[in-house]
DNA sequence: CAGAGGTGCAACTCTGTGGTTGCACAAGTT
DNA sequence: AACTTGTGCAACCACAGAGTTGCACCTCTG
């Protein structure tokens, strides 16, 4: 399924930034909460925090549902866990063509 | 030791660019090769290739040594391993967070 | 020695995006 | 009805960084 490559390099990209996981160590603190509640514990306006929630959303490390009149997001633990597999398997993968090119170059006579 | 979160910031924000992982995975075929030889591979100039293998290596993910007049590149694993247990403990302790806050929800009489 | 291919440095452009402020509107509260 | 607090949209600024081109210098090789 190609959909878990795409969705792995916008995890990357939305934890790339500094203030995107500030934004998430704070909203991991709660159940749920609300742009203008995080806002207040951080260093930036609340609009910027909606900006970087929709990034997060889009990466799908963030949810969100109404509640009454406001919106209130709760983290999304998944796509962490999908990345972090992700990343694993690419550094095996790493490693074994490099053990293969070693294998290969140490006995140049196997096939070709 | 502090530095492991350091680099993982790092190694995220070099993952994050999609040419970056363009550059890593052309040069991951190669046991080692040098920015002429992956610029040519790639849509970008040998000028940027070196700028991103600059960052690469500033996140551990690139090595380089001096081969003769030119400088060869190779693919380093250990800090995507690194970035990928952090990633999944990440992921834990916001579940076990979670699970916390919802025990504590269920039977508000414990303790406080 | 002369040329070809390799590296390093520097100047410059331009798009993306992190950040702000301001305003208009919705929904609970007294 | 008036007030408070929350959301949504839009204009705007400023900086980082992706990408280019050009040039000077080194180092093999014919």
């Amino acid at each position: 399924m190609p959909t878990t490559a795409m969705k792995v390099e916008t995890v990357l990209g939305a934890l790339a930034d500094p203030t995107r996981r500030q934004v998430l160590e704070v909203l991991a603190a709660y159940p749920a909460a609300s742009a203008s509640v995080l806002s207040r514990q951080l260093p930036i306006s609340r609009q910027m925090v909606l900006k970087h929630l929709g990034v997060l959303q889009g990466s799908g490390l963030v949810r969100s549902a109404k509640a009454g009149r406001e919106v209130l997001f709760q983290v999304q633990s998944a796509p962490l866990s999908e990345t972090a597999e992700w990343l694993s398997s690419l550094a095996a993968q790493w490693d074994s063509r490099l053990a293969d090119l070693k294998a290969r170059a140490e006995r140049p006579d196997t096939t070709n």
